[in-house]
DNA sequence: GTCAAAATTGACTTTTACGTAAATGCCGTG
DNA sequence: CACGGCATTTACGTAAAAGTCAATTTTGAC
């Protein structure tokens, strides 16, 4: 396991821009840490990065998932702070649930409309 | 089967505005037909607007969610065509695959998170 | 130390997906 | 026919999430 990444390293790696790692950061999303004015990327940050950006795919906005990375950290040591925190993961969870149940919606209506076009060229004899 | 509904009966089913309606018109994702200028809503377009909101859901852009909606469409009638439309509804049912990989892995960190948090309780003596 | 390549900051711009306000049309009721 | 209520158009506004650019710094290789 490497030390540190550079932070173009990391853009070659998840094809993304320097400005956006340095937004996630300005957001409160990273924490790299700095050699002079240079960041230095550790693994765990590589991984967060990893996060976000499936967050993003899912279409949860940088605040949805400034929240769900917050849910990634040491559970907090005081009862009414955990209870408050199982509460938010369960919402997100349910979130995520609905997004599967679209999910496979869409799915099944691309199927049928797959489906609907193999049809369509076999009509016009062509063979698939 | 109703055969129309009033502009304000979507936005109330479905909680948008009626901005966001006249705004999915606009950008050519549903045509309502008109009497006069009042816009009536066949279920075709109410159906359409159930996909399109799954499709935000899913973070689906508007232009990406115009591309799905075209798929729903009659089959072209035109082989190359056919072929083309065939080779898009497999590109998007691979993000489609993306996205529940990325769904599932998000889920699973959620379930551990959860965990720990709940552990973290048992250790706290707190009775769950 | 020198010098190019890489990284930094800050300011400004852009795109997306609507929100909001103003002015006005249409229509059923009393 | 005046009114309330819903609908319409036009126009401008805005928040989120970066992109772009310019002007320095820093770093790494020699």
């Amino acid at each position: 396991m490497r030390e540190y990444y550079s932070i173009t390293e990391l853009t070659r790696e998840f094809d993304i821009s320097t400005r956006t790692l340095r937004f996630y950061e300005d957001e409160g999303l990273i924490h790299p840490v700095r050699r002079g004015r240079t960041r230095l990327f550790r693994p765990s940050d590589r991984h967060l990065i990893r996060q976000i950006l499936r967050g993003k795919r899912l279409g949860f906005s940088i605040n949805e998932i400034r929240e769900i990375v917050q849910m990634y950290r040491e559970p907090p040591g005081e009862v009414g702070q955990l209870k408050l925190m199982i509460k938010r993961i369960e919402e997100k969870r349910e979130d995520l649930r609905q997004k599967r149940r679209d999910l496979e919606e869409t799915l099944s209506e691309l199927d049928h409309a797959e489906e609907a076009c193999v049809e369509r060229l076999a009509e016009l004899g062509v063979n698939t």
